[in-house]
DNA sequence: CTGAAAGCGCTTACAG
DNA sequence: CTGAAAGCGCTTACAG
């Protein structure tokens, strides 16, 4: 069933057809655009996307790409963005950026090469800039999400993580921590740099002298911010009491580290996450976290990047920051 | 760059270009071939995807239907079908199945409208035959993976649940539990009825009659399987000293409202869960589970599709059977 | 071994 | 308002 049997059937040329399908150039006779709209639906005819794609030159398939598909935060993104492209009969392709160059260069040649009409990156990661200047020479529309702040030529979906995080520590120095620790993810992953500097804002804002020793380099794994408390209990530092996470996995690896030394959470030491993922309910204590709106940044970003796509007025930037809140649970005391 | 571009640059026609772009029709002089690669190597030439499949009449994508994005069971099995997927140059478009008739019909359009090549189907939902005839009456490929047993017409992965259950459940009984509950997720949900078969199966070979007070059915989902156990504790069924869950998510669930009502596990109940999720191994107790090779049954089943889309030998019916393992943590005594 | 030509299913100026 | 025709970038008989 193609176009040209529609037309056959309808008695018209393949233009005319072509013309209600795309419901544009009103020009078509109300009773023909009847006609041919009856015969579509009896023969439940559905044009091809290929041959259409074709002739536009642009596929309609949005290349998605995440660091890691097994971190559960983005389950929430991916569906919010999924929603947003179907409603308006997109495809989208998922990657994992994972962590090498040779992968993030496979992903951008098999999304060139499948032709996506754009690309929504959330992958942030200072040491890939190399990715940016190829999709920016191939003149792809993008959309990073929660990248860095001046992506200069992407449009962007922001985290405020700075302001997130200097809010949740400020509200744990009120609550009388003074010596905090920060187990931040690898130094590269914009979102934990953001985040520690929230955390040493809000220090600096409440004229708590920041001590290096208080911070220690880990990964988004549950495995790694087991290690990293491990480290930083070894480092031994004095009225320890409070120690936040720049994301949840990070803190539950904590939380596990404290519960094999035996010492009480959040009795003894407050521990604290970042993203909200589903496991933070989950963990005893539940773990106070900071949550972002996960679905709607799906959502908008892809709206953001179809937008872009569809209007062509690729100049413009456009930028919209979330506000992720704090969510106080059981493991940090004094909130 | 099109393929004309290279045809001009190597001085030859598209024809020729296009047959050793395809490394088919072994017919083209050496030179030429080695002129017209080095070409296409220098330009960075690739073919549109697009172009191609419209002449060959498929594409390259294959339709992912999973029951629910954000059961974590999905993130391996995404993976390797992922992974198995692009190896070999295909693409995933994913669906989430959802729960509605209606949300079912509306993938099903999608997924015909863009012309996949084959679709993994691993929601199996008995309620949902009309899916499985709407796939088979537009004769596109298919793989169910742990579908039902006798998936007449289509390849399938399957997932010995009933056989894994079966063992899970009698080394309980080896271990001295005599009652021991069960908690299932919806009756429609093959994989919870295959498990429950399971269930049924270890009592009766071990002569313990079975009583029907003890299972009660609940759903997918880490609250329902909260209610599930609290609805069982309800019923005070005397000796009961073990529950089987149909899922991790529920086990988890159980695990909560035990907690919440002082109930010591394993001492006093012992609890399992199926899947082998992350978070097994973060909730305290450690959830002892089945485990199932999740990113294997993933690369598998593309691995299967592809064959039959390729080969168009649409006949044959492939048939791989999985037998998950026990894995013994914390939850369960004896074990 | 190689090329000219038809065709895949659509869209869109260009005429009328 | 409607149609004939060219063209999107490829593949594949059919000739030679």
């Amino acid at each position: 069933m193609t176009i040209k049997d529609i037309a056959r059937l309808a008695g018209v040329s393949v233009a005319t057809v072509s013309r209600v399908l795309n419901n544009k150039d009103k020009g078509v006779g109300d009773g023909t655009r009847a006609r041919i709209l009856r015969i579509i639906e009896e023969t439940g005819y559905q044009p091809s996307p290929m041959a259409r794609n074709l002739v536009l030159r642009k596929s309609r398939i949005i290349g998605l790409v995440v660091e890691d598909l097994q971190n559960p935060y983005y389950g929430m993104l991916m569906k919010g963005v999924q929603d947003g492209a179907r409603e308006k009969g997109y495809n989208i392709i998922l990657c994992n950026a994972g962590n090498s160059d040779e992968r993030e260069n496979h992903n951008l040649d098999f999304l060139t090469e499948q032709n996506v009409c754009g690309i929504i990156y959330n992958s942030f990661n200072k040491e890939k800039d190399f990715v940016l200047e190829r999709i920016v020479k191939n003149k792809i529309p993008m959309v990073f999400v929660d990248g860095r702040g001046n992506m200069k030529g992407g449009n962007g979906i922001h985290v405020d993580n700075a302001r997130a995080m200097e809010e949740l520590v400020d509200r744990l120095v009120m609550a009388g921590h003074r010596t905090i620790g920060c187990l931040t993810g690898e130094r590269h992953i914009n979102s934990s740099e953001q985040r520690l500097a929230g955390y040493a804002q809000a220090l600096e804002k409440n004229g708590i002298p920041l001590d290096p020793r208080l911070v220690v380099e880990t990964k988004y794994l549950i495995a790694a911010g087991r290690l990293g408390m491990e480290r930083l209990l070894e480092r031994n530092i004095r009225g320890l009491t409070a120690v936040v996470c720049c994301n949840d996995l990070i803190a539950i690896g904590a939380l596990e580290c404290l519960q094999d030394k035996g010492i009480q959470v959040p009795e003894e030491i407050s521990v604290t996450g970042f993203d909200d993922i589903d496991m933070c309910r989950h963990v005893r204590p539940r773990l106070t976290t900071v949550s972002q709106p996960n679905y709607d940044i799906g959502r908008v970003s892809v709206e953001m990047l179809i937008r872009l796509v569809e209007q062509e007025d690729r100049g413009r930037v456009d930028e919209v920051v979330f506000l992720p809140k704090v969510v106080v649970r059981e493991s940090a005391r004094g909130l």
